[in-house]
RNA sequence: CGGGGUGUAGCGCAGCUGGUCAGCGCGCAUGGUUUGGGACCAUGAGGUCGCCGGUUCGAAUCCGGCCACCCCGACCA
């Protein structure tokens, strides 16, 4: 018998979708737990995902005439006051350091849940002329939020992500930015890097940032139809220039206020994306930001086999590395078999066979991870053209079948007991889409009854108005509910 | 913070009406046979049974107290 514990497809399919998503994060190799309550390791494979996820995002970052800095990670407890809706919804769960160096601390650090004051009280310094502006810094970091329940990846107490900061002249030119941040860095990360089919949407204010004029965000239907929240971006209004003085004397010899913006992403989008793709067997990585793009399983009996085996491997291997492809060889003493199930587990995007028959014909076997029964015979002179070829295929496929299952799980409904019954039945759950009156009690209300918030209000909508989904009252503002993460 | 549950080898578990109760599966190590979809055989290594105290001739097992973790809610990127 087989390890059973080892594979995924034995213990929790998917209707256990808690189950599933923490087996593939643990036997995929891409976390760990930690000594530490709600905090986890990440191993090497998981942090490689990050880190080709980094640097896709921070590219686009960069494009966007942004520079990355870094501000400190202990901030004056008295700073997060300063803004009366910021403190409120961040104060309960904020880390406090009231000791150190042996001695009680004058004032208490708390340690960043998000870096709006410390940075604001920086960038008051730095502001003096509209010359000075825009202000377009961006830091990569970790950051602590002690939540109550906590699960790898989707919320952990400590977590990384990129938080973007910056600081403009008019309110026209912070909505610009805000929205600019939503479209060419978030929402073209999520399609072109992740294959993530996402909603582009305004939070109901319930929803917004602590002390945010308006949120936008980018939201996601994974695949038990429940909503992941996947990237912010925060028009901040002069809320938190007003509170750390961020002031600039203007070409007309007036001193203004600020206007100010923030947006974040997080290692929450890892969680995204394996609930987005995964399936029975394992993880699906996208191949843009897969660790390995493609694993060669050699195949072999006899010692002779071997080397005429190796040698075709090695070629495969620098063809494919000379065109950009991430490819590695799985030479471990095991079963052929037992590979495939393993790098099948792992996501990887593109398996390579090559055994006796291929080594004598000069060709190799190409399978997609999209599907088992695609198999391709190329030859090895064909391998560093199909195999990025496939790379893309793969890409698209992903993205194509998350969209379909989000099209396929979004409703209009002609009842709020059709809304209540969609959101009551697993086989069913996703988004529901309709008209809202616009009220934070109705909403809170359907919150109360169903579990379902507003995930955003979209961009992308119907013109008009109609009867709210919940009250019947005529509303104007176009909302998906859905449960979310 | 409310409700429920669990702590025995790296992981998953059995033993729990006190006395061959220190065990099983997987994993790990060594050797051999295997290898185009989750291999098999053999031999090994590995645990003060969450912690502290009590009852007893004797406690993984019974009692008390701690601690930790997990699940379900409320809160949340």
């Amino acid at each position: 018998m087989a390890d059973e514990s080892k594979f995924v497809e034995d213990l929790a399919e998917k209707d256990d979708f808690a189950q599933w998503y923490l087996d593939v994060v643990y036997k995929a190799g891409l976390a760990d737990e930690s000594p530490v309550r709600g905090c986890m390791t990440i191993k090497p494979y998981g942090y490689a995902l990050w880190e080709h996820m980094q640097r896709a995002m921070d590219d686009r970052i960069k494009a966007t005439g942004h520079e990355n800095a870094y501000f400190p990670l202990f901030i004056p407890s008295s700073f997060l006051a300063r803004e009366a809706e910021h403190i409120e919804g961040f104060a309960p769960e904020v880390a406090v350091v009231t000791h150190a160096g042996g001695e009680e601390l004058t004032e208490p650090l708390i340690v960043r849940p998000t870096s709006e004051t410390v940075i604001g009280h920086m960038y008051a310094k730095w502001v003096q002329s509209y010359r000075d502006l825009p202000l377009l810094y961006n830091q990569w970091c970790n950051v602590v939020r002690w939540e109550k329940r906590t699960r790898p990846f989707l919320r952990t107490t400590e977590f990384l992500w990129q938080e973007g900061h910056t600081v403009h002249r008019t309110e026209d030119e912070a909505e610009a930015e805000t929205l600019l941040i939503l479209n060419d860095v978030y929402y073209d990360f999520f399609v072109k890097e992740l294959a993530i089919p996402g909603i582009r949407g305004l939070k109901s204010e319930s929803q917004k940032f602590p002390g945010a004029l308006r949120t936008y965000t980018v939201e996601a239907m994974m695949g038990d139809g429940k909503a992941l929240q996947s990237a912010t971006s925060h028009n901040l209004g002069q809320n938190f220039a007003r509170s750390f003085d961020i002031q600039f004397q203007d070409a007309d010899g007036q001193v203004k206020t600020a206007w100010t913006t923030s947006w974040g992403a997080s290692t929450r989008m890892v969680g995204g994306l394996i609930m987005v793709h995964g399936d029975s067997a394992g993880l699906r990585m996208p191949p843009r930001v897969a660790p390995i793009q493609a694993i060669v399983v050699p195949i072999w009996r006899k010692e002779a086999e071997r080397e005429a085996v190796a040698a075709l491997v090695a070629e495969v291997e620098a063809a494919l590395k000379a065109v950009g492809v991430r490819v590695k060889a799985d030479w471990r003493e095991e079963r052929p078999g037992f590979k495939y199930n393993d790098w099948e587990l792992r996501g990887v995007p593109i398996r390579i066979e090559i055994g006796p028959r291929d080594a004598q014909n000069g060709q190799v076997v190409l399978v997609p991870r999209t599907s088992r029964t695609a198999k391709e015979t190329v030859s090895k002179d064909g391998v560093a053209r199909r195999v990025p070829e496939m790379l893309q295929e793969v890409h698209q496929a992903l993205y194509d079948q998350a969209l379909a299952f989000r099209q396929s799980r979004t409703y209009q409904v002609q009842s709020y007991e059709e809304f209540q019954e969609i959101l009551a039945d697993k086989a069913r759950l996703g988004f529901i889409e309709g008209w809202w009156c616009g009220d934070a009690q109705c909403e809170a209300e359907v919150k109360a009854e169903t579990q379902a918030t507003i995930r955003c209000l979209p961009l992308e909508r119907p013109d008009g108005s109609g009867p709210c989904i919940h009250c019947g009252k005529t509303g104007s503002a176009w909302a998906v509910f859905a449960k979310a993460y």
